[in-house]
RNA sequence: GGGGGCGUAGCUCAAUCGGUUAGAGUACCAGACUGUCGAUCUGGGUGUUGCGGGUUCGAGUCCCGUCGCUCCCGCCA
């Protein structure tokens, strides 16, 4: 990285180097004032190198210069590269052999004292607010940057992955057309066509189906996207897809395809390579033993029905369940019988909010005893059979759950992740990816209607497809997601290549012709012209990098993120506009913005 | 929209049962110091306890309201 300011860079430097005159650009890290000596620690994005600054071998006027210095101020350096004497070898540094003898500093700009300490250790106390407002300086620190680097690096293995396999990167617009049925839509008014607004795009999905139609066989593109939804950890308004699409191809073309992809992004992020091909589990199985769609793979802790265990049972609230249609399953919380009453009633709460009337639960004591408000009611048979199924030993936690099949999964499925965090038995260093097939194309909505699950493009499972009208809800799709760590890093489809069959699910939406031809026209025309079979899918690039990182938010690894109610504290946006703008737009506000 | 957590010095935090002049580390400022590398030593507190109201002899602490940040549920085809 030598320029016309520096010969080198504040992380190169080594004992091999020793008596070349070197130019060092960078910032002022930690400066150490002995008085009669100064030793100042230059920091680049590579780096960082010891300037010795002695009062004899500097002008008085540099000297003088040099004791202004403070962190973060951006210096240029001039000197001899020289080793350090073997008992101040720094090993901690990687250039920590050698020091440069300065014989001129420049003082290249000055620094304000920064609102929170640049340093890794520290900067990671820092509430996210004052990170966020002061990002250029959060970005300095090391740590930022090689989150940002490692970003890099994955981007570029990725296309290059792609490009092996002959894709084509594509970009496509930025300002389209609003789609309503899925997230909200961020809108852009139009100047032009007074009264329309463009949306952003949610995802890319309709232009890479035209594309296939185009017969470009294979699209990628590092897609952002914009869903006007509230945020997560996990979810910002604006985020980053590897998003792919490939005509005549079944889901196998896209789980060989995507292994590869997945396996590539990890070695170039620093990680050993994934086992390939990677697992896989149906939609079903996934909720029926881990209670999600995107179970945590690290550690087992599986649900397990119990319904035929207590199909004759005498407890009432297990009997009416199973009369009325519903399901018993439990889990075994290996070592959890001490768990504290805070945390059961945590558990409890949490139970309940996702619909379970109670939480039922056995603590296995030391003596082998069960301890439960319920297992007077269970009869010798039904708790040998626990027992056997559950493997059930002293020290453990037995929680149950019956209800709808739904609501147990959901409450179970999270109570799962409660206790492995609880017992302790998920790896952190781990990473556990499955692919999880087979998602029904229908979900019913809150109004009783049906809705695509992943979205109304969705091809379904070919055995499946005639039962479109009359059971809708029994379709397979040929829909797939990838998951790490309980996380939904992306998911697919094989995309309906039919118009006939694309109307005919539109309708089984219940949309009225007229609104489909009218929002969706120009896919159903395109698709009349000769569409090719074809499929894709799209990975979170933003989670891909959290989960690779060991963060905890995807904001850790996107340079300017929003905060949780999408603004840029940075730049304080979104803004108030002039009165001018609107007019131009036709527009007027019904609301006023906050005054500062 | 709902639930939880947090809000005290630039930063990270402490302050007992409601009690006297709100402290510590660090940062910052001044000075000293020729081998440090989280330099050290000496001195210096730089504060609208988020904001507004209330209770009280007395509020960082209790009550009401409000604002901000954050995590989760809903939402996210």
């Amino acid at each position: 990285m030598q320029t016309q300011l520096r010969t080198t860079t504040c992380g190169a430097l080594r004992p091999d180097n020793v008596g070349q005159t070197v130019t060092l650009c960078g910032w002022a890290d930690t400066v150490r004032d002995h008085g009669g000596v100064m030793f100042i620690d230059l920091r680049d994005r590579t780096g960082l190198t010891q300037v010795l600054c002695d009062p004899t071998e500097v002008p008085a006027e540099i000297w003088q210069a040099v004791q202004t210095v403070r962190p973060e101020y951006v210096l240029q350096v001039t000197g001899r590269v020289e080793a350090r004497p073997a008992d101040m070898v720094n090993a901690k540094l990687a250039t920590g052999g050698i020091e440069v003898r300065s014989h001129h500093i420049t003082v290249l700009n000055r620094s304000a004292t920064p609102p929170f300490p640049l340093d890794d250790k520290e900067a990671e106390r820092v509430s996210d607010e004052l990170r966020m407002t002061y990002r250029y300086l959060d970005l300095r620190r090391p740590a930022m940057q090689r989150n940002l680097r490692r970003r890099h690096a994955v981007t570029q293995a990725v296309r290059a992955y792609l490009d092996s396999q002959d894709f084509t990167e594509i970009e496509t617009p930025i300002l389209t057309k609003s789609t309503p049925e899925g997230a909200r839509d961020y809108l852009v008014p139009s100047r032009t066509v007074p009264g329309t607004c463009f949306a952003l795009p949610q995802a890319p999905q309709q232009y890479k189906q035209l594309l296939m139609v185009a017969g470009c066989d294979r699209y990628y593109q590092i897609a952002r996207c914009f869903r006007d939804e509230d945020l997560r950890a996990d979810r910002q308004p604006e985020f980053t897809q590897i998003d792919l699409e490939m005509s005549f191809i079944t889901p196998e073309d896209i789980y060989a395809l995507v292994d590869g992809l997945i396996a590539a992004a990890f070695v170039a992020a620093g990680h050993p390579a994934p086992t390939l091909p990677l697992p896989r589990l149906t939609y079903a199985e996934a909720l029926d033993r881990y209670g999600s769609d995107k179970p945590d793979l690290r550690f087992a802790l599986p649900l397990v029905n119990v319904g035929e265990i207590f199909a004759a049972t005498q407890f009432q609230v297990f009997g009416r369940v199973l009369a009325g249609g519903g399901v018993i399953k439990a889990l075994n919380g290996k070592g959890l019988a001490g768990a504290p009453i805070r945390i059961m009633d945590d558990w409890t709460a949490m139970a309940k909010d996702a619909g379970l009337g109670g939480l039922a639960y056995i603590r296995v004591q030391e003596d082998g005893a069960w301890k439960s408000p319920i297992v007077k009611f269970f009869s010798d048979a039904e708790k040998d059979a626990l027992r056997a199924a559950l493997d059930i030993a002293a020290g453990d936690l037995i929680l149950f759950a019956a209800d709808d099949a739904a609501v147990v999964n959901t409450a179970l499925g999270r109570l799962r992740l409660l206790a492995a965090a609880q017992a302790g038995v998920i790896d952190p260093a781990a990473f556990a990816l499955t692919w999880v097939t087979d998602f029904p194309l229908f979900e019913a909505d809150a109004e009783g209607g049906l809705q695509a699950m992943h979205h109304p493009f969705t091809a379904p499972c070919r055995a499946d497809a005639e039962r479109l009208e009359s059971e809708p809800l029994s379709l397979r799709a040929q829909a797939y997601d990838v998951v790490l760590n309980g996380v939904e890093l992306g998911g697919g489809s094989i995309r309906i290549h039919e118009a006939a069959y694309q109307r005919r699910l539109f309708a089984a939406l219940g949309m009225p012709a007229a609104e489909y031809e009218d929002r969706f026209g120009h896919l159903l025309r395109a698709l009349e012209y000769g569409a090719p079979p074809h499929g894709g899918l799209a990975l979170g690039l933003d989670r891909l990098m959290m989960l690779l990182g060991g963060a905890d938010s995807i904001r850790e690894m996107i340079a300017f993120p929003k905060n949780q109610k999408a603004m840029d504290l940075m730049m304080n946006a979104p803004a108030a506009v002039s009165e001018r703008q609107l007019r131009d737009l036709g527009l007027r506000f019904l609301a006023a913005a906050p005054s500062e």
